[in-house]
DNA sequence: CCAGACGTTGTT
DNA sequence: GTCTGG
DNA sequence: CCAGACGTTGTT
DNA sequence: GTCTGG
């Protein structure tokens, strides 16, 4: 799955990565979390917009904003059955910009941090879903999302079953666009597997306080 | 028809 | 055990 | 995902 | 809102 990534390459290098029109200003951050506001880019209003989404999906039909569910991912092999992703996956893509994510491998001694990225750059995109909820009675509007998951690919496969869906650059049209709206129509183009770079990373990483380029280097576990 | 759930991962 | 916060 | 709280009353 | 279960 996905519970944890980190985004540390430069603003302008994320716009002209995605082709983005506005600079977005962010500061690196090693260790992003469910329930905080993250980078998510999609078409809006007939632009490609960089949109802060609560990472969480709260579907527009929630009664509360604090959902029970935590719809933090989405299985890519479902995503379109399941009533409360359907009309995000089919309307509602977004590419997530990401330096990489990590996974945890249970061990005997308990659960040791690994951090996945791919060789030869420090931007790449996992594949979302956004949804905007409304509370009907203070008018209050978030916007949230989930990242689509699959089965583990390449070097993941050894430390873990699951991993985010990542969408090659040759896959940016068909999955940002608003006309493809089937299951068949849509298209996922992943990074090339055998780029995916798995390392061993500090236990610091588990406290989503702790923040810094050395969550990312490798330890000896 | 109405009522009630609506999710994933990992662990048992 | 389960929920919230990061 | 993991870490850390999990509560109320009354007083400052 | 939409799907599943009864």
């Amino acid at each position: 799955m996905c519970g944890r990534f980190a985004l540390y390459e430069p603003s302008d290098i994320i716009q002209d990565h995605f082709g983005l029109d506005d600079a977005s200003e962010l500061v690196p951050n090693y260790n992003i979390a469910p329930g905080t506001g993250i980078l998510g880019i999609a078409y809006y209003e007939n632009s490609l917009v960089p949109m802060f989404l609560k990472w969480g999906l709260i579907p527009h039909w929630s009664k509360a904003k604090q959902t029970q569910y935590k719809m933090i991912n989405a299985r890519v092999e479902t995503v379109w059955d399941k009533s409360s992703f359907r009309s995000a996956i089919r309307y509602r893509r977004c590419l997530i910009p990401a330096s990489g994510f990590y996974e945890w491998k249970k061990t005997d001694s308990g659960k040791q941090p690994y951090f996945i990225s791919v060789s030869g750059t420090n931007i790449f995109a996992m594949a979302g879903i956004w949804e905007t909820w409304e509370d009907k009675s203070s008018g209050e509007v978030i916007d949230s999302c989930a990242i689509v998951t699959t089965e583990a690919q390449g070097a993941v496969k050894e430390i873990h079953d699951r991993m985010p869906v990542t969408i090659d650059r040759s896959g940016y049209k068909n999955w940002l666009d608003p006309m493809v709206q089937t299951r068949d129509q849509l298209k996922i183009y992943q990074l090339d597997h055998s780029l995916i770079t798995v390392w061993p990373v500090s236990p610091k990483v588990n406290n989503p306080r702790n923040n810094g380029p050395e969550l990312i280097q490798q330890v000896t576990p």
